[in-house]
DNA sequence: ATTATATTGAAACTTATTCTCAATATTAAA
DNA sequence: TTTAATATTGAGAATAAGTTTCAATATAAT
């Protein structure tokens, strides 16, 4: 944990910018989330501890973490975009109910296969992927 | 393609709508794209033969044509969503470039298995996807 | 023709995100 | 430990995609 925090303050460093409270405490909110996060639900958690955090700031630090490879933009759902810490997972895919919205995640290695094996014959650098799937949960097939 | 109008039009009456001049203008302009395309580019191809069709009519026709199955959003860039004519294609994959914003689509049968396999294990009803693989183009990869 | 209802374009609105700016904080150097 | 250059901050303005509202008009059933 304090090592992550430290790595980060590295990379701040390194990049020419400078360390804040607000990066850290961003980023230590962030790596206390277990969930998929967007900004509004990351704005609320600080505001809910007395933090004095703009949401512009959470808007400006939010690629820093993801620069950094702490975290991903996982899905757009809502019109906004959704946030998970990917330090111990892989990519993985997400299928979202059409109608309640609820969002599972799956991982499957043959998916990471086949995306390096299209990485490898194509040329391009492969950063990331979304992998979204649309449609009906069970409870929501279901019911008309 | 007459077809496709008439279809459309069956599809409007039996859900108790009324069949526009406006609504099939916007098929038939949208059929005539070949690629992906966004509000935007289709609200200037209409605009550019003079039809006074507003992006509004644009925004409720789109549903209705996902609706009857002849688009999908296929993915988000740059802050907004992109289209394309589904009729004659599988879902496929989008690997987009970070720095051009170049575009390019593949197909592979596994990965729609893939998701076959997860949809019949899971109980979820799949209606569609997006697999949009964000990266670097050759190009891109090269110039620094 | 009449009439009920749906659709239209324009403009207002909403919401996520980015930008601007003046005040303040960080950092390296003196 | 001051100084000074530069980056960051929060607040609010700006932007842009998409949705909603509304009065005028068009559709289509009778
Ligand atoms: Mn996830
Ligand atoms: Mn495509
Ligand atoms: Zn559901
Ligand atoms: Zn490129």
């Amino acid at each position: 944990m304090e090592h992550l925090i430290e790595s980060f303050r590295q990379f701040i460093k390194q990049k020419g910018l400078k360390y804040t409270p607000e990066r850290e405490e961003i980023l230590r909110e962030i790596l206390a989330i277990e969930d998929h996060f967007d900004v509004e639900t990351l704005y609320l958690l600080l505001k809910g501890k007395n933090s004095k955090i703009s949401k512009a700031s959470i808007y400006r630090t939010i690629p820093l973490l993801i620069e950094v490879g702490y975290i991903q933009e996982v899905y757009k759902q809502g019109g906004h975009s959704h946030y998970e810490v990917t330090l111990y997972k892989q990519p993985h895919l997400h299928f979202i109910c059409m109608k309640c919205g609820q969002v599972r995640e799956a991982l499957d290695h043959r998916l990471n296969d086949l995306i390096k094996e299209f990485e490898a014959k194509s040329g391009y650098k492969f950063l990331t992927y979304h992998l979204e799937i649309f449609g009906l949960c069970p409870y929501c097939r279901e019911v008309k």
